[in-house]
RNA sequence: GGGAGAUUAGCUCAGUUGGUUUAGAGCGUCUGCCUUACAAGCAGAGGGUCGGGGGUUCGACUCCCUCAUCUCCCACCA
């Protein structure tokens, strides 16, 4: 058989995806096996692949891959999120290109423009997730806005409702002027933003709407809201301000005549001590304009353009006409300084416009009792958070939850069910003729022209919430009564989630909500938190900065497998990602060390009669109990989602152990034949490597095991059970390692002697040394002999391992001096530590207080430093002699 | 401003209830090798007073205090 001499993954990689998804090896459905399943978290349906989603998906990937070949049964379910505020904007953008304004079309034509949009480029990343090897199960793919699940989101608000958990309220919210909707809290991020603040003179009124000459001075940020002011606070302790108790002040420009009040909220050393009360513009204001009775006057509109009621500047933009109305107010006189000035300024975390905080309608949904529930099954164990850290984030926002705000202004998303009736009464029902129904029964005159529903949708969040309980079964949430169908039954509650910290407010504490709601039971049991990818130099990657590489071009340059492996080598859970490339070209040189090793062994042939050589005996019984004690390491690893510990125990059992020192050990001479025993355990072992390997590195994996013996069509070794660990003997290991030990030394010597291998050397042990362990050391260091030693012949290049002396001959090569200056450097580093050692058994209250183990450890250390140090003093003495 | 976490080799990180750790790994670095599986490789080597200071303890990378630096989360000082 012909194998490439080198590893071309792009071959590779096609076929077998297709051979996998031909079988549907990825499909579950429901049985008698223990089920493990995973819900991807959903991207965004017109969203690209980058680098996030590779880790992301990678480590989902490797689990799944992992359970199913521990013989569960694994489901990945696979699907995308309708992202309102992303998707409704790049359509409207797309729109705007095309000269079409949303405000001039119908919500109906908006929306088959959307579906339009979400049918062209909806999917794509869910074609980019093959490409990485992700074993999804592609039958079960969904989407937040499949009519059913669609149907589901609807079913819950009515749910809610009914139960009196969502509310409508006018609230402050924020504002997204570009996004034309509100946005939560949460999407609300405060940058320090560099501005001014303006010291703006009010005049006193002489109470007819006139100023005098007295006036007091406000300082304020936002001088284009000043048309909005209801009053004057300062602080009632304020003594420099009680002059001008009950008096009135003129807005500037407008001449608006407004009270001054007293509120304790004014901090009397912050800005002049003068705060003016602007209730429709700031969340604060409100709310001291709710206390003192103040009317609210709104300027700004959707676009955050001043509106008419502003009197002045109407139809500029709120920066423009700041701008403007700073000269305005200087050419009046009223501006007496402007400093510069650093605040914190709110940004819409999706479209990174300047949040303007407004009153507005809204409908909430009460946090009260869904978030202690949800905190509780965190904090009582049921979920356990990877790495443990985030329980703390977790229960400090969950103890301070405010209702969540579910409504947005859009079209892309699920529909408010609630109808109004001409009265103004609302009807929530999950149907439109359900509600007609309802509001018939209220008013029996009432037709179907005569009830509107609401504007908004829901807030995506309020879809992919029910993720983990909607993809299985969409018909369960907000319907207490329905029976869970068989899948529900059956993958429900999830094993593990793996998504990033940045949305464990979003996503992971709601689905913990909804799961406890709708199924009694939370939604999985373990949540992985993955860092964040950034660059080599800690920044995140961003398309403007440039740093984000496609990943579509590395697998194309590097292989899935190597990008696979790379991703998770720099990854430990919950570390952010520092991703460099060269960690991915490690996955590729590892790809190119399997591949190779396969070629090696492929390459033997096979003596039927030949005898085993000692040396390879050796070695099998080596590896296989190397192997075994291996997997017992990486199966613990695994068990704590230390998967990166996992691969790397993985990678160095393939590359070191096994290639290292095993291949080498049992490779025949060049051009002759391998026995039966040898080549068949060879194989063996290979095969046992390449499943370990396959979790998380599918491809390259697939194409050996295939390779590797005649397999049935549909044969795969994604089904192939993960190797069993055998029993091991720790005191065996611990002999090879000193014959590997040894093997190092005289390879080390030949090095600095410039002694060639082929030139055979010879070794003479003084102490104890594994006899069954000289045939590997002949083998691999070059020594003919390993023989005993005497003391006469006690002489040569030495070296010490553990307490056994050991000389090379070499008649000619021994530099006295340098051998002698190491061996007593050594010496020195002994009778040093061996004080230390000594110390500390002399100290009565150690001997009184220390555990019988450490004091026999500490013995144990003395004796090895004794025995050491005579192994060196009788070797600087043969030096010496010689 | 509040909270959480971090600081161990040049880089990225392990170090699991304080004592078999006389601090480890991978990558990188250095040296020598194109040795018929692999130069995307092989062999070998060097590299850290565990951020600073103090404390608890027989014993501290590990626990406590403090300082410094960094990261993240939450938070409206007009």
């Amino acid at each position: 058989m012909e194998i490439n001499s080198k590893y071309n993954p792009s071959e590779v990689e096609d076929k077998w995806y297709a051979y996998w998804q031909e079988h549907k090896c990825f499909h579950s459905e429901p049985d008698e096996k223990e089920p493990y399943t995973i819900v991807i978290p959903p991207p965004n349906v017109t969203g690209i692949l980058h680098m996030g989603h590779v880790l992301n998906n990678t480590l989902n990937d490797v689990l799944i891959r992992k359970a199913r070949m521990d013989g569960k049964n694994a489901c990945w379910v696979p699907g995308t999120d309708h992202a309102s505020i992303a998707t409704e904007s790049k359509v409207v953008a797309k729109l705007k290109g095309m000269g079409i304004s949303k405000e001039d079309i119908t919500r109906e034509e908006f929306l088959k423009y959307a579906w339009e949009w979400k049918e062209e480029h909806g999917g794509i990343i869910l074609k980019q997730l093959r490409k990485l090897g992700a074993s999804c199960d592609w039958d079960r793919t969904r989407f937040t806005m499949d009519p059913e699940l669609s149907q589901a989101v609807i079913n819950t608000f009515v749910y809610f409702y009914k139960k009196g958990w969502i509310y409508r309220g006018v609230r402050m919210v924020n504002w997204d002027p570009e996004g034309h909707t509100a946005v939560s809290d949460d999407e609300v991020i405060h940058k320090d933003t560099k501005s001014h603040f303006y010291h703006m003179r009010y005049f006193i009124s002489d109470g007819h709407g006139n100023p005098t000459d007295k006036y007091i001075v406000i300082a304020t940020t936002r001088p284009e809201t000043i048309m909005a002011d209801a009053a004057i606070c300062v602080n009632p302790n304020d003594e420099r301000h009680h002059w001008m108790r009950g008096k009135k002040v003129l807005i500037p420009l407008i001449n608006k005549e407004i009270p001054i009040i007293e509120d304790d909220y004014v901090e009397m050393d912050f800005g002049t001590g003068c705060l003016k009360v602007t209730p429709a513009h700031d969340a604060h204001d409100y709310e001291i304009g709710l206390r003192h009775n103040l009317p609210v006057l709104d300027i700004i509109d959707d676009h955050g353009r001043l509106n008419e009621k502003a009197q002045i500047l109407i139809g500029e933009d709120r920066f423009v006409a700041r701008e403007k109305i700073v000269k305005m107010l200087q050419d009046a006189g009223n501006m007496e300084k402007v400093e510069d000035y650093t605040s914190p300024v709110g940004y819409s975390e999706r479209t990174n416009a300047v949040i303007e905080p407004r009153l507005s309608v809204q409908w909430f949904l009460k946090m009260g009792e869904l978030a202690p529930r949800a905190l509780a099954s965190v904090e009582d164990g049921f979920i356990k958070f990877i790495p443990d850290k985030y329980r703390n984030t977790y229960r400090h926002w969950m103890e301070n939850a405010r209702d969540w705000c579910i409504s947005r202004q859009l079209w892309w998303g699920q529909r408010i069910p609630a109808y109004y009736l001409p009265d103004g009464q609302i009807v929530v029902e999950s149907s439109f003729e359900k509600a007609l129904k309802a509001a018939q029964a209220i008013d029996p005159a009432i037709k179907p022209e005569n009830l509107r529903q609401d504007e908004d949708v829901l807030d995506t969040w309020f879809s992919s919430w029910l993720w983990p309980i909607s993809v299985f079964d969409p018909d369960m949430p907000g319907q207490p009564d329905h029976e869970p169908n068989a899948d529900l039954k059956y993958y429900y509650p999830t094993s593990d989630l793996v998504t990033g910290p940045d949305i464990i407010f979003f996503w992971v504490a709601r689905m913990i909500m909804a799961g406890n709601e709708f199924m009694n039971d939370v939604p999985f049991r373990n949540v992985y938190f993955t860092g964040i990818v950034r660059d080599k130099i800690g920044r995140k990657m961003s398309k403007t900065l440039g740093n984000s590489p496609d990943p579509l071009e590395l697998i194309a340059k590097y292989g899935a497998d190597a990008v696979r492996l790379g991703m998770l080598l720099c990854s430990s859970a919950g570390n952010d990602i520092l991703y460099d490339e060269s960690m991915i070209e490690q996955g590729r040189n590892f790809c190119g060390k399997i591949w190779n090793s396969f070629r090696l062994i492929k390459g033997w042939s096979v003596d039927e009669s030949a005898p085993t050589p000692e040396h390879s005996a050796v070695a099998v019984k080596w590896f296989g109990q190397k192997l075994s004690q291996t997997i017992c390491i990486v199966e613990d690893h695994y068990s704590k989602f230390r998967i990166n510990d996992a691969l790397m125990a993985t990678y160095k059992l393939f590359w070191d152990d096994f290639c290292s020192w095993y291949l080498e050990l049992v490779k025949p001479a060049y051009g002759a034949a391998m026995d039966k025993a040898t080549y068949d355990a060879t194989t063996g072992f290979f095969e046992a490597l390449i499943k370990m390997v396959h979790p998380i590195m599918p491809f390259i994996t697939e194409e050996l095991w295939q390779s590797l013996e005649p397999r049935k069509d549909g044969e795969t070794i994604m089904y192939a059970p993960t190797p069993k660990a055998g029993a091991f003997d720790e005191k065996f290991l611990a002999d090879f390692d000193i014959a590997r030990e040894a093997v190092a030394s005289v390879r080390a010597i030949r090095k600095q002697k410039n002694i060639p291998m082929k030139s055979a050397l010879e070794l003479k042990v003084k102490g104890e040394f594994p006899e069954e362990m000289a045939s590997a050391v002949k083998k691999l260091a070059g020594v003919s002999s390993v023989e005993k030693a005497q003391d006469a012949d006690a002489q040569g290049v030495p070296f010490i391992i553990g307490t056994t002396e050991f000389f090379v001959p070499l008649a000619g090569f021994v530099n006295v001096e340098e051998e002698l200056a190491k061996l007593e450097a050594d010496l020195d580093y002994q009778k040093k530590f061996l004080e230390g050692v000594r110390r500390k058994l002399a100290n009565e209250s150690f001997m009184a207080h220390a555990p019988e183990k450490v004091v026999a450890v500490e013995r144990k250390k003395e004796a090895d430093a004794l025995s050491r140090i005579e192994s060196l003093t009788s070797q600087i003495n043969s030096l010496k002699n010689n």
